[in-house]
DNA sequence: TACTTTTTTCAGAAAATAATGAAATAAATG
DNA sequence: CATTTATTTCATTATTTTCTGAAAAAAGTA
């Protein structure tokens, strides 16, 4: 079928970029197989189809649509016309800055979030608590949590800083 | 042959404060034992001994063993005398920001420093490359992720900044 | 529409991670 | 120093996470 047969192993520089992007994924808690997949696309000059991704990096068809449709969600992959060919071609969204930013600072606001919500719920106990009973103690620990949750609110902003801009730091 | 028997179940208070701890660890890449042995340590207004966690906590001596050690190596505990007991008690180092904010300059740089030697390994790969082979396209693949990664660097030092003071901040 | 190719889904297998508990070691007591 | 109590270690077990592959669904073709 295809007359241009396509690479079936990667060179050690794209395995050097599979290897950089499996880390940079799993610093985001996202397995190896949607890393490798990334760091494929990414090392590739061209579109990659999902054919092309079982077979340089081994994975089965379920990993390789599971994956995709992960990077597609995150905006870290995009589709792309391939010539005359009649399977979905991606290419990677280089700007990962802007999408591991994105993921990180999604994760963080949720985490926040949840642990405000936490911290009330600790208040309300705490009032129901007899002075006898080391109040100063668990008042003074609450404190501390809650307040600990508020400067991590404070610097959620700064995080978009960090990633945002290649104009102003690269 | 304890005269005051200790408690063995958590207040509702204590329970949130388990879990608070749980989930601030997990962000940590620790495991769920360890959180709630730091937690429990944390919600208690007397010091600590390895079998009030595995009483509290439902956890196995081995578990309890483990988990102080980690957290004793984190600076995130300390040991505290508890008047006529023969057993090691502990109590919890309440400055947080300090140790977690340690833990994650510690693994970042790490990560870093790794990432550099990576990225130095491409550009090598990179020389060796003929012209016709996307070299071009290589090339500013590779520079893109040497700048993330200097970008990174240069951002460390603010993380300390985030977690050292309660002075400034709180 | 009937057929072929491609993609998705998801139950089960495999791999990775965490927890247990019993034996070994260490520390304290009398 | 013999005995008891406390702690650590680590091979085994349990749990959680990730991956697979075959069946179902979807999309394309003639």
């Amino acid at each position: 079928m295809s007359d241009q047969p396509k690479q079936q192993t990667l060179s050690p520089l794209q395995g050097e970029m599979v290897d950089f992007m499996v880390r940079l994924f799993r610093l985001m808690g996202l397995p190896k197989t949607i890393g490798s997949i990334y760091g494929y696309i990414y090392a590739s000059p061209r579109p990659v189809s999902m054919d092309d991704l079982t077979q340089a990096l081994g994975i089965s068809l379920g990993s390789a649509s599971q994956g995709l449709r992960t990077l597609k969600v995150f905006r870290a992959i995009r589709p792309a016309y391939a010539q005359g060919e009649r399977r979905e071609h991606f290419e990677a969204e280089t700007d990962f800055q802007q999408f591991v930013g994105a993921f990180l600072k999604g994760e963080l606001e949720q985490y926040i979030e949840n642990t405000e919500k936490r911290t009330e719920r600790m208040a309300t106990h705490l009032k129901g608590l007899p002075e006898e009973s080391d109040k100063k103690f668990f008042e003074e620990r609450v404190g501390r949590l809650a307040s600990m949750n508020e400067r991590a609110r404070r610097i959620l902003p700064l995080l978009h800083e960090v990633f945002a801009s290649e104009k102003n730091n690269g």
